[in-house]
DNA sequence: CAGTAATGTTTATGCTGTAAACATAGCAGC
DNA sequence: GCTGCTATGTTTACAGCATAAACATTACTG
């Protein structure tokens, strides 16, 4: 999708080289540091160099935009949080996966939040293709031995709980604090059927 | 705060009578059915039949409009969930606070979701005042006789649980499906501890 | 009844997304 | 190697937005 050519580093040309990859990292970077309602595209065509309405021939609207930032924003999700399940071992894959989920969040405020604005029909949302998707689906099914609609009570459950916690405190509404991410998110106290 | 008076009906005279609660019933009707980007102040004043700039009287800013809409939309949710409470009887108001809780966001998407979109710090958040906040206090003091740390550990999880299905549903990411509601807030598998 | 404060309006500015027409450059086939 | 098509830019234009400033009208208070 993303065609990354030999660009011609120097003379800013008429032609920029990979406009389109270009305005999806400003937009990444813009997001760290700003809310998704300050994203505008004239501000990313102005930042990458290039006339307001240039994105247009790589996007056909803002929208489009916004998902190609939310699809790269899901698959560094995904990543985090396997790497977080390898790192505290099969047998505690599940809360650690739960935990890297708001860890992310808070991390990335905006993307975040850009992820899950997307008012899609179910089953066409750009999280539910995605590898935070299937770790999800993964350790339920492996937390509910054979029991299968256990499991995807589970996922919901367990889905809802962390989902909920990251909103929560993205939004103001509990303080984001490490070790009450570690209290919620407690195998002990959560899920015993 | 919202003053009520005799409203003189017929004659749209320069002075509108009582444009402050004029502008939150148009505003909290608009999100009845328009989603809250699409809520403008312009469009706003064109509804209530004033000019655009007369908003600016009685709000300081867009933002504070918006605040008031979501202290009107909290109430509403406590008043929402004191009935499904006591309905169905001290028992079971602890699920049927929370089911209550998502069965209204779902009704009200566009003013849940500016309930929740304000970002103020900690404690000044409308929400914290609510009579909803203090149902979710007292059922979970029942809860979890004496143990007081359990208190508190409960109403994070319990209202991460709710707030995260609520939003996932709105999101598109799950069904907004009555009975997956019950199934996910089924205090029989959840929270032993 | 006068004057002031409250509550309107008009006008203006700079931002936004996006449509339309036009310009340039790179590449494909002769 | 020239020709022309197509991809990818730019310029210009428009309507809608939040909001500031100056002005108008009304209501209320002394």
């Amino acid at each position: 999708m993303v065609t990354v050519s030999t660009l011609p580093e120097a003379t800013r040309a008429y032609h920029h080289g990979d406009l389109r990859s270009a305005l999806i990292q400003a937009g990444l970077a813009a997001l760290e540091s700003a809310p998704i309602e300050d994203l505008s595209l004239r501000a990313l065509a102005r930042e990458v160099g290039v006339s307001a309405t240039a994105v247009y021939r790589h996007f056909p609207d803002k929208a489009a935009l916004l998902t190609a930032l939310a699809t790269e924003g899901i698959e560094q999700l995904g990543q985090y949080q396997l790497k977080a399940a390898e790192q505290a071992g099969p047998e505690r894959a599940f809360g650690a996966t739960g935990r890297a989920y708001v860890r992310w969040a808070l991390a990335h405020p905006a993307l975040f939040r850009l992820i899950f604005s997307r008012v899609e029909p179910v089953g066409e949302t750009v999280f539910g293709q995605s590898l935070a998707a299937r770790l999800l689906q993964g350790a339920a099914s492996e937390a509910s031995r054979g029991d299968e609609a256990r499991a995807r009570q589970l996922v919901v459950q367990a889905w809802s709980l962390v989902h909920g916690l990251a909103m929560l405190m993205l939004d103001g509404q509990l303080p984001p604090d490490d070790d009450l991410i570690d209290r919620v998110i407690d195998p002990r106290t959560l899920f015993p059927g």
